[in-house]
DNA sequence: TCTAAATTATGATGGGCATCATCTAAAATG
DNA sequence: CATTTTAGATGATGCCCATCATAATTTAGA
């Protein structure tokens, strides 16, 4: 059953890229070392071969998640349509499909809760492309470098705390908040 | 071993009480029946004289945790100093303390991951809850009744982001966002 | 006082999970 | 081409959990 090398590698990126959907969709404690194995086509036996535990699946399947959902964002580098695509990115965020599809939306409104009891490596990580995405919402600022930085920071905060909201509301409730937090 | 009809519901709101700070703290997978039984100091046994099942005790606590924590706002009927007490309230959510100490806070941030996959009797409770919170919140802010709504809304959608993201960051980053989303 | 009802404790059951030992067959290696 | 290495499959182990049946014991009521 001996893969070649190449092959091995394919399958580690298809079980870290099917893990994170499955944690964004799921949570992390609902998804089990068989359902991500099993969503790569694989049985569960062979996971140590790529991970040393669960740990380490996550950890490598949260910085997946944060560079998939950032890569759109950071990709502008075009400062002429920069304006253009931090408006496009909030207005994607901030929307009903993000909230019914976390599969593919940010990591911070899914799984926040389950990362705040995670240690000091994964909070490490989750800081790490918190700030990035800060650092990328600021350039669309005015003001003071600080200045820009604190206003990006309450608006990603309100569009995760909106996200979130809604997700946990009834259909009603989840238009209110959608409304009133558009950017 | 039997009680008296009053020590029994004496019995039942602390099972009630304690599944509340329980969940809070280490989130409602991590809580185990037993876990709540014995934070009332009784073991598991005689939890389904009490429950038809965890679920019955998830929405018994998840309604006692909002009642407790909005019980200081909305218990300012003194328009005199309603404007300083939402202010203050303000404050609380968006600090330090509140970040450190879930079990006493706010449901919103802390279950809110979960409680995106729950049911649709839940999500009731949850909007509920959530609209009485933005209610008394646009008591203080100006503009039309529509306007005060959504700026609540907005407002706090950041302070439950914030909340959120800060638990989940490392210690630099949660002074960070603190000082970003203060009210 | 004595019987019956009811609350909590004890213990069992069945299911799910992470982890690991072992097996296999195919790729590396020489 | 022969031997060694190893990716993945199978299956087992041990733990935790929700739920429930039954036992023990005390209050409520006759």
């Amino acid at each position: 059953m001996r893969l070649s090398q190449q092959e091995m590698i394919l399958n580690h990126d298809r079980i870290v890229e099917g893990a994170s959907r499955l944690i964004r969709e799921r949570g992390i404690q609902n998804t089990s070392v068989a359902d991500a194995m099993k969503a790569a086509g694989m049985t569960h036996g062979g996971f140590y071969r790529h991970f040393n535990g669960k740990d380490a699946l996550l950890t490598e399947a949260l910085g997946y998640a944060f560079a998939e959902f950032l890569e759109p964002l950071e990709k502008s580098n075009d400062p002429q349509h920069l304006a253009q695509a931090i408006r496009a990115y909030k207005a994607m965020y901030v929307s009903e499909q993000h909230v019914n599809h976390p599969s593919l939306g940010c990591p911070m409104p899914a799984l926040g809760g389950e990362l705040s009891r995670a240690g000091a490596e994964i909070k490490e990580i989750f800081s790490t492309h918190l700030n990035r995405l800060i650092d990328a919402l600021a350039q669309s600022m005015t003001g003071s470098k600080n200045e820009k930085k604190k206003l990006a920071t309450r608006e990603l905060a309100m569009m995760v705390g909106a996200v979130l909201l809604a997700r946990a509301s009834n259909a009603q409730t989840v238009q209110t908040i959608l409304e009133a937090c558009e950017p």
